[in-house]
DNA sequence: CATTTCAGTCTACAACCGTTGACTGAAATA
DNA sequence: TATTTCAGTCAACGGTTGTAGACTGAAATG
């Protein structure tokens, strides 16, 4: 009943070895963040040398691209409906899969000035994609809000532990989530409640 | 009409020294957070020596606790949306003030866990606080997503600089933001507009 | 004036980092 | 089988870091 095991040739050896690098490093990457997370840490969970590591991605940076990632989305829709719908699909979608790749550029973001371009980027393209959709000049701002309510879901709650937000299902989360970012694609901006008359 | 210089004393000196020190540190930290940040670069800015830091603050880590802060808030009021101004009113002070310690704190937060537990405090007990006034078994929830987006929001508009956040009046910001914190008080979830129907 | 205190300077250490290059041995190739 | 290729190992490099400690000279103190 034994299946006969041939010893694995070199291509299957490197890609092995190959995927088991990309694997802690993307763990690691999204643990600990860029600077914290060290060639040599990688090298050992992966059991391997971090000599092989160099060689194969050349360098730190270079695996750090290879494993972090931000997911740029889909066509929008036309109407703010159809928008807020969208961007809070995105959302779910961010919260459902345990992308570490993500997870790994969310944490070195605030210390690595190119992934915090990257991001930036990101979200900047989900502003052009969906300000089509929204009247008014500021139609930006609105986006760019739900872009920075994202970041503070994903980050509250798979990067700090936020109560409540860290235990919620992430549908519960959506739909609780739902009005506000309703109110962001079609709602007008309110003054404040007890605001002096101002400049007309 | 030459006012009679005298050289500085002692405690004056120290003074200025150990001030120009906290000034540094503040604003380095606050660019580039807490690793990249190294006390011979501060050193060199504060225009002293390394080794006079570590005489007056013992440790790069007692430095960092020094100059970064996370603001606790006040009482917030009884109703709904007592509780929505109360919370826009913070987002408002700390977009206003251009808190380097804050900056520092947060742009240190992902990778350090002492500074994003100390975040995750604060918005920890912004919920306690505000959680009596909300009904509802997911208030707790509501309250963390509005920290989730105060910190998104800052994160978004000082860090990232996002396309329209990074721009925007604080006062219009928080206008447009308005509606979305006040459906999170006292909206009721809503389901997605194509929903099945769901269990009782 | 003699002594003490202490802000500020300088040098060095031990640890860690990313990266390099030489080496080994087995698999692939001819 | 003889030769080449290449995955994997090892030791070392130059640089940077936080930190410690000895030293200097002027201000404070008696």
């Amino acid at each position: 009943m034994a299946t006969e095991q041939r010893p694995p040739s070199r291509i299957e050896r490197r890609e092995r070895t190959q995927h088991r690098i990309l694997a802690a490093a993307r763990r690691q990457f999204a643990e600990s963040g860029y600077d914290r997370t060290t060639i040599r840490s990688i090298a050992t969970e992966a059991e391997t040398d971090p000599g092989l590591i160099m060689r194969y991605f050349g360098s730190k940076e270079a695996l750090f691209n290879e494993v972090a990632t931000i997911a740029s989305d889909e066509p929008l829709g036309e109407t703010p409906e159809q928008v807020a719908e969208s961007l809070l699909d995105s959302l779910a979608g961010k919260l459902a899969t345990d992308s570490a790749g993500t997870l790994a550029m969310l944490r070195s973001m605030l210390t690595r000035p190119e992934a915090a371009e990257e991001v930036r980027a990101a979200i900047s393209e989900q502003q052009r994609l969906a300000a089509d959709a929204l009247d008014g000049t500021d139609a930006g701002l609105r986006i760019g809000l739900i872009g920075a309510i994202s970041l503070g879901t994903i980050i509250g709650r798979e990067l700090l532990g936020l109560d409540g937000v860290a235990e919620a299902e992430p549908a519960e989360l959506i739909n609780v989530l739902r009005p506000a970012v309703h109110a962001l694609t079609y709602g007008e901006p309110m003054p404040p409640p007890t605001a002096q008359p101002q400049d007309p």
